[in-house]
RNA sequence: UGAGAUAUGGUGUAAUGGUAGCACUACAGAUUCUGGCUCUGUCAGUGAGGGUUCAAAUCCUUCUAUCUCAACCA
């Protein structure tokens, strides 16, 4: 079809609202971000995701950076962010600057002294049960902590313990002090960082407190500028205080938006059941053929370009998404189809003898590798006196519609000749070990008229 | 009995007050030097009730269903 004369695909809803973003004036250009943790090995829902950010970016004219989000010392790991990056590549995108969230935690860090000083931020000793107890349920309202009232210079004293690792893990956490009785659980005093002696991938030993999803992603998401942050539905929740960091803090508006993630059918898209799987030794690696991970898949031989079509035509909604993976393989056929080279094997061989072959000779025929492209590469295939066929491809009483090889009946041997069943050799069990049969000389290819039969084998 | 989000054929996704369309699936047929591809056709949908309007998937209203949130995970 004429590109020119093709109907425009219709937008959807995120790309309707940078347009209008656009169009308004909202932002200048398009910023998008690649946030994965380096906690395991991409799968098909993040090439959902891939396509999302860095489709959006290059249609707009804008850019993506692909950001770790590594605030979690004790599951990451770089072999995942090698993997990571691979895969992101395999599939066809180039980000624009790699970042860590770990880039970062000097800022975070000032930050998060500033809102303690600001009476916004304090130190909490009670446990994590405690803690989960005084959040009350989604029910019910939680209850403040008998620590929330510390004074600020207290706090920022304690906090500078905190990192200086005068405490043990779990003894104490840095919260911000918002509201505990919220109907969103999101604001009940979450908490910012958290204390673990553990050496980070990237940062090493250089701190023993770590800040938390909520209060990196968008402050992340603002010192890159980020225009439109684009995650999936369960963060949803998560967006009032998104907004509440950023308007706080009074730093630049990044925003976020959501869509439904992908689920597809039969198929399993956890990160930590496909680890689990990984660990448990049940699949090879994180690349077995079976997993559903871009590096599994791509081992099975999927495309890169199959999987860049299935993710345009899924869509992007807000609505709970359930493919049908016949979609999927629906489009890795259309890919492979058009360039796959095709060859011939016989898994579970039955004896043929040409009866009028003459002794001995060979006949070589030209084959094309991919019947879409004839003029295309070639490979020779020989033609002689005694070949096998698929066991499957002979019935002695076949019905109707079975077009296949049977007594007295007429087959095409593919790109060569049209060869006849005349006598079916068996044991003394009575199966079948060989077929005499004849073939038609006149039938060559290319030669004289050509003689159309049902089966070809 | 909290808050937020979402409801269109089996599955996805369009239609932004004016003919409910497209894709996958399923089924039927045509074609075929792959029982593939391709082509044609068929089945099949606006969660429910009420309202506004000449006209409602779309606006109003009541209800229902599903998902998300109570990690010192992301």
């Amino acid at each position: 079809m004429d590109e020119n004369t093709q109907e425009p695909k219709k937008l959807n809803f995120i790309e309707e609202i940078i347009e209008n973003d656009l169009a308004s004036g909202a932002v200048k250009s398009v910023m998008t971000r690649f946030p994965p943790e380096p906690n395991g090995y991409l799968h098909l829902g993040h090439a959902k995701s891939i396509c999302l950010n860095f489709g959006l970016a290059q249609k707009y004219g804008g850019k993506t950076n692909l950001r770790f989000d590594d605030t979690n010392p004790s599951k990451e790991d770089t072999e995942y962010v090698d993997a990571i990056k691979e895969d992101i590549k395999w599939l066809g995108f180039q980000w624009d600057k790699e970042r860590y969230a770990s880039d970062y935690f000097d800022q975070l860090y000032e930050w998060a002294e500033d809102l303690i000083k600001r009476g916004l931020a304090y130190v909490d000793d009670q446990g994590q049960e405690e803690i989960s107890k005084g959040r009350g349920t989604v029910e019910k309202p939680g209850t403040d902590s008998p620590f929330r009232d510390r004074p600020a210079e207290e706090n920022l004293q304690l906090f500078r313990d905190m990192k200086a690792g005068k405490y043990a893990d779990g003894e104490k956490v840095l919260r911000a002090k918002i509201d505990m009785a919220s109907p969103n659980m999101m604001f009940r005093d979450p908490i910012l960082y958290r204390i673990k002696h553990e050496s980070h991938h990237r940062t090493g030993d250089k701190w023993c407190i770590y800040p938390m999803y909520d209060y990196t992603h968008g402050e992340c998401d603002s010192i890159e500028h980020i225009t439109h942050s684009i995650c999936t539905l369960e963060f949803d929740v998560h967006r009032p205080l998104y907004d509440w960091f950023i308007k706080t803090l009074g730093i630049w508006p990044s925003h976020q938006y959501e869509f439904a993630r992908l689920n597809l059918t039969y198929t399993l898209m956890s990160k930590r059941k496909l680890l689990e799987l990984v660990q448990k030794n049940l699949v090879s690696g994180w690349d077995d053929p079976r997993m559903p991970t871009l590096c599994g898949v791509r081992r099975r031989g999927y495309t890169a370009e199959a999987l860049r079509m299935f993710c345009d035509k899924i869509g992007v909604s807000k609505r709970d998404q359930l493919m049908d993976i016949q979609l999927l393989e629906w489009c890795v056929r259309q890919d492979l189809n058009e360039r796959s080279n095709r060859y011939m094997c016989v898994q579970t061989p039955l004896k043929v003898t040409i009866t009028n072959w003459e002794k001995g000779k060979v006949e070589w025929f030209d084959c094309p590798l991919n019947p879409a492209d004839p003029d295309g590469a070639k490979r020779k295939v020989p033609f002689t006196g005694e070949m096998y066929i698929e066991k499957e491809d002979f019935m002695e009483d076949a019905p109707k519609k079975y077009f296949r090889l049977k007594p007295e009946g007429e087959v095409r041997l593919k790109y060569t000749y049209i060869i006849k069943c005349e006598e079916v050799v068996k044991d003394a069990e009575g199966n079948v070990v060989e077929l005499r049969c004849s073939y038609d000389p006149s039938t060559k290819p290319g030669v004289g008229e050509w003689r159309s039969v049902k089966g070809t084998i």
